[in-house]
DNA sequence: GGCTATTAAATTGTATACAATCTATTTGCT
DNA sequence: AGCAAATAGATTGTATACAATTTAATAGCC
């Protein structure tokens, strides 16, 4: 690819992966309206549903996230009665969240979410695997590396 | 998959795709940061310097980004001395972005960011491509999407 | 021409993201 | 024990994103 092409927005990775993830999020966006969710407190529960009772370290960990974004969202679950946040005995550096009977009851209602979007989005679950398998492993190559 | 394995964060496309973008804006940081560019500002400009004199509309479809976002980055870049932002004489509902002789000339020092990208991030440019094609072809299937 | 619908930007309000810094606690070392 | 370095969260400041609404201008229709 010669220098200019380089520059063209249509050939960058960096580009479709950004716009990508965009439209994905306004595809959730009226899915999760109805539970009174939006993306990033969404995939914050995925986690929680996973694992309950785990520091906003790891949380962070998992999500790719600080918590510079974490704190604000974390107390904002709080307030919607879905987690809480206690400081560990064992290390009082470390928050630990933990699902209330609300949040961990939510789970039911987030199981259609998945379904529903791969059906409106016309992707199929095995070509969406594939693709996952993929951009995950470019996460971990970006990430990785060394500041 | 079972019911309880498409709830799980690591089996989610959608996540993939978002965690992937954040880090990868995250690699551009050190390099946009000596041009005083930030990522989106940056794309802006690469539109720009494929196809000067644009409506911010159509700026916003190359980007997938609304008014209310160009509108206040536009502004910071006009403040920045790199476009210019003028009603549209011919249909005064238009703004029609510019760039200034300053904003034409930062391409000649972005000319060399993906290449030191791609080094660093250990991607080849082929299989880059690759993903960068099939992450399109989604991108197009789920922006078309009756909402 | 005159009125309604549509369109393009701008504005408002809410929710992220994240770099950089600060605070409190714990670890590791002597 | 005593202290420097490291660690976990919280805070601050800046920059997006985007839904929803508003404003101004144009297009379409009678």
């Amino acid at each position: 690819m010669d220098t200019d092409s380089v520059l063209k927005l249509d050939n960058q990775l960096c580009f479709a992966v950004y716009a990508c993830s965009r439209e994905f999020t306004k595809l959730y966006h009226p899915l999760l309206k109805e539970l009174g969710l939006t993306y990033t407190q969404y995939i914050t529960l995925l986690v929680l549903w996973e694992e309950d009772r785990m520091s906003v370290k790891k949380l962070g960990e998992r999500l790719y996230l600080d918590s510079g974004t974490l704190t604000p969202l974390l107390k904002k679950l709080e307030n919607m009665g879905l987690l809480t946040r206690v400081r560990d005995k064992q290390d009082e550096r470390s928050v630990i969240i933990a699902l209330t009977e609300q949040g961990a009851r939510l789970k039911e209602r987030a199981i259609e979410i998945p379904e529903k979007l791969f059906c409106q989005a016309g992707i199929s679950p095995k070509e969406a695997e594939a693709l996952r398998a993929q951009i995950t492993d470019m996460l971990k190559k970006v990430q990785k590396l060394p500041l």
